[in-house]
This record gives structure tokens, C-alpha cells and sequence, in this order.
DNA sequence: AAGATGTAATTCACATGTTAACTACAAGAT
DNA sequence: ATCTTGTAGTTAACATGTGAATTACATCTT
């Protein structure tokens, strides 16, 4: 079997394919000064509630170093806060603020539209089969496959 | 309409996806001490010719300050070479040196398992549909839209 | 020819990705 | 009780992502 020509690569197209979407998302994200990233923290915080820093970085698809200096710079401009587990000297518990759910509520309009867009342009079907590949996808590559 | 939980969003979706897939080749590549972006741009290399570094960026899906700093790395290497294009001084020609077909080759038949063993886990068909899918994604959000 | 405009590539500054090493703490084994 | 092993989180070092500013060169205009 030939290797896949770069224009036909899963890896590439899903890169590109990430780039087409987020390319929409950005703007927003740069007019309120929060890096795509701390974005995933918030709407993951949100909807989750309190997590400890492994589940977070699982759950948001972002490493550990990153998530460490992420942290960090959301606590400083007070989007989340952090309270240590009693009991367990290394783990803590992080939150999103009063100011993280304002951000997310202010957001969600825009945000709702740019996918309502998408999913036009798209189509809605394409959309939801798309989201099942990948769903599959990730399951039979991911851990021991 | 709600905006979707992170849980089912394209954007968090087609990170896990390419996370997955990327992990399969990371070993091969740490291996010989070359990054992912290095490698995308020797095969983009290898596939098209010597290319300009706009057209090359673009091919491999890598913005201009990154693909400055990776040639700037790759030319100490010798994995690529660079010949100024004459009558404009600020163009130049970037080319796959024979050390870097040499690593492309030596390379191909463990990349080449690696997708059939993808393609046998996924299932080709499905394999196929969602390059398809992607391809279509990527053509209908791309520019313009 | 000089100035205005446009383009290719680079540089800068900062955030994140990535791997390895390290610290701090917890829990189990002897 | 000490020692080992395991786990959560951080730090370090380097590569890339990202947007803005800058440089170098072309081309167009007048």
C-alpha cells in the first residue's frame, strides 16, 4: 500500500479541517482577549462545575505544562479559583468564577451563531455524521485499540 | 439553538481525532529526531518539488514565522537546501536535499503500516468517507464560504 | 526618477505543544 | 517506622502557533 499523498493524509485533513472551523471562532476570541485554549477551560468548568487539574486537561485536550500556565493566568485575572482538597496536599480543586460565567454567558450568542453557520453551510446532516466518524474514530485509535 | 457541550463540538472533536491518529506516528518520528512539522515538510517537499516558502507553507499547512524558524533548522540539517530565485530578491527556492529522500524513504514503509493498521482498525471504507467528509467541511468553510 | 502601494519573508513577543526531569505528597510493603 | 512505589502537579528546555510589526524587494503611478 502507497502512503497517502499529503493532500489525502487524515492527520493533515484534520488539521486544515480545524483550522477552516476555528478560523470563524477566532475573532471573538481575540476581541475578549482569551486564547482559544482558556476558552476550552471555561466551557469546560461551566459545564462540568469544580475539577481537579487532571480531569480538566483531559476533558479540555490540553497537556499538563500548558494547563499549569494557563491556570495560572486565568487565577490572576480571576476567570476561575483554585481551593486545595483537604486530605490530599497535591490535588486542588479549580472553579470558574463570577467573571468565567459572565465571559461564557456573553459569549454564547455569538458562539451559538458561528455553529448555526456552519452547520447551514455544511449541512446539518453532514454535521451530525461527521461528529459520529470522528467520535468513532477517536474511540478505535485511542488507549489499546 | 444551544451551543454544543464540549463533549460534541467539531472544533474539541477534530482535536481528539488528530491527537489520536498523531499518536501512532510520534514514536517513528522522536525516533529519528525529527518534529511532525519537519516531517510534513519534507514529504510536501518530496511530493511537489522545490517549492517557494509561501506555496510551501500553505501545502503543509504551516504559518510563515513557524516554516521560517523549521527551514532555518532543516538547511543546518541539510535535509533541505534553498537557491535564490533570480530577477526578485526577496523569493527562493526550496528544495529536498538527498538526505532528506533518504530519510523519506527509509521512513515510508513504517508510515505505511501505520495507516494500514489504521485503515484496518477504522475500517477503509470509512476511512475513505471521512477524508471525503473532511475534504467537503474544509471546501465549504474555507475563503469565502 | 521619485513616491506610493503591494508582496515575500523575517523578526518580535507571547502562548501553547511536547517530552523529560523533578517536587511534593500519598499509600502500600516489609 | 522506614522504604518503596505510585500519583498530582510543576518546572525546564525547546519547537511551534499566533498576530503584529518590520525589512527587503517589486511594481505601479505620475
Amino acid at each position: 500500500m502507497l502512503p497517502p499523498s499529503t493532500r489525502r493524509s487524515l492527520p493533515m485533513a484534520l488539521l486544515r479541517a480545524r483550522e477552516v472551523i476555528m478560523a470563524h471562532f477566532r475573532p471573538m476570541l481575540a476581541r475578549h482577549d482569551i486564547t482559544e485554549q482558556q476558552w476550552r477551560v471555561l466551557r469546560v468548568l461551566a459545564e462540568s462545575g469544580p475539577l481537579e487539574a487532571t480531569e480538566l486537561a483531559n476533558r479540555a485536550s490540553i497537556l499538563p505544562p500548558s494547563l499549569t500556565r494557563i491556570i495560572k493566568a486565568m487565577e490572576e485575572r480571576e476567570f476561575i479559583s483554585r481551593n486545595k482538597v483537604k486530605d490530599d496536599g497535591r490535588r486542588a480543586l479549580l472553579a470558574i468564577s463570577p467573571s468565567g460565567v459572565a465571559l461564557i454567558e456573553e459569549l454564547s450568542p455569538e458562539r451559538a451563531a458561528i455553529y448555526e453557520a456552519i452547520e447551514k453551510r455544511y449541512g446539518a446532516v453532514e454535521h451530525e455524521r461527521l461528529l459520529d466518524m470522528l467520535e468513532s474514530l477517536i474511540q478505535s485509535e485511542s488507549a489499546e485499540g
